[in-house]
DNA sequence: CGGCCGGCTTGACTTCGGTCAAGGGACAAC
DNA sequence: GTTGTCCCTTGACCGAAGTCAAGCCGGCCG
């Protein structure tokens, strides 16, 4: 593990603050792993053992479902890091995860972890922290899901993404449509069609790359909708 | 706090092996207070300085939407925690609460309470634990609402309330079916409609009293859907 | 160069769930 | 008893999203 993985561990919320030696020593034997797109990091219902930090790359946690359907409850990168809330109950993955895009990781090893953690109040912070902030995504995934629409969906997501808070941006689309599509609770063509009616909101496509003529325009239609327009009601 | 009280907060999976000297001098002060239908206990944004344990009733949580819509994160009842996510991150509740039926609440100070898990790292153990379980609550309802249809997913709210794991068994709704059909999503009359397709599953209704022809049957349309009887392919 | 393959888009059609409106039934107040 | 009110159900209608199928396009390999 590099000086620049360590860089990144240190970065993640999770070690956020603490120093790089303890971090270093904490992980030590945690060597970085290359995986490549595709690749199962653990089905649902294995031994959850470890969970993993993003050094780059990206992976999807979702669980199948009996006909070839899946959830997608989280899409991470790197800083990010996934699989812990699994240690602290029955001690199996409540999900599945996949590479989708070749990715570098490490894997953290639960019981070492667990312990350092009942030994290190501030790490066991963190670690609150990091569930905390799991649950709010998932949070606004439920509202996502339960009161918007999908081109509402896709505004936010493409939002998330802009480096600009207002004005015009151009982002590039982090993983393959159908993802994002899952990612988002619809089928690809809906997400097709839900590019189509975000034209009217500034929105130009050309492969993956996206051109955002109104962040700050995209974020209302986001939480509103189509606005009815009625300016005749004074 | 009469002992009756005391039973249920140590029964709580957060307090749950903890001796009822040590829970009471945990929540010393912190006297049950009574809550009448409609009540709300905080609002999204609003400071979070605590945290509630719910001794009977039911508590919704959710998010109002710009329009009147609103998303609902959860509704809970004895024995069950909420609120605790938000001390640990930026001290503002991502959500609102609101009493829904007549409750009986402790309500937990998050900074006494904070310094009492950085001193103990069993509590803090259960602390993470009650979060997994939140965190995995939140990811049945995204896999629910990603790929379930209405029916489905009252089916499988119907499985959960069931007494048995199999066979016929008559349920009482805990609270009002509009609340019900916000929890999963959907809209009253969406829910009367669900109700209405549920009967070729042998459900009956009357009132809020359903009856389950078959337990087993109905967990099964609701992890599968109307099978479509393909009997005749070999 | 040419052909194939996988990911994306588009179109036609269906289905599900939301909307709007009407009506029923339990229950409380008068 | 009567008249509300509130909650739920039902029906007619409509729009959003899923399904199925075809076609496009770019990348890869021969």
């Amino acid at each position: 593990m590099d000086e620049k993985d360590l860089k990144i561990v240190c970065g993640t919320r999770l070690f956020a603050g603490l120093d790089p030696e303890a971090v270093s020593s904490l992980l030590h034997g945690s060597a970085p792993r290359q995986h490549s797109k595709g690749q199962m990091l653990f089905e649902q219902g294995d031994p959850a053992d470890t969970f993993y930090i993003v050094l780059d790359g990206w992976v999807k946690v979702f669980r199948p479902s009996v006909m070839g359907d899946e959830a997608v409850f989280g899409v991470f990168t790197v800083g990010e890091s996934f699989g812990e809330a699994a240690m602290f109950i029955q001690g199996q993955f409540p999900a599945a995860a996949q590479v989708v895009e070749e990715a570098r990781l490490i894997a953290v090893h639960s019981d070492v972890f667990r312990k350092r953690v009942h030994n290190d109040p501030d790490l066991a912070f963190e670690m609150l922290a990091a569930m905390s902030r799991h649950l709010h995504s998932l949070m606004n995934q439920v509202e996502q899901l339960q009161i918007r629409s999908s081109a509402q969906r896709l505004a936010q997501f493409l939002v998330s993404l802009a480096p600009v808070p207002l004005g015009a941006a151009v982002v590039a689309l982090p993983y393959d449509k159908s993802l994002i599509a899952h990612r988002l609770g619809m089928k690809p063509e809906s997400l097709s069609r839900a590019f189509v009616r975000l034209r009217a909101q500034g929105v130009a496509t050309d492969g993956n790359r996206v051109m955002l003529g109104d962040v700050g325009q995209l974020r209302a239609y986001g939480e509103t909708g189509p606005l009815r327009e009625r300016m005749a009601s004074h």
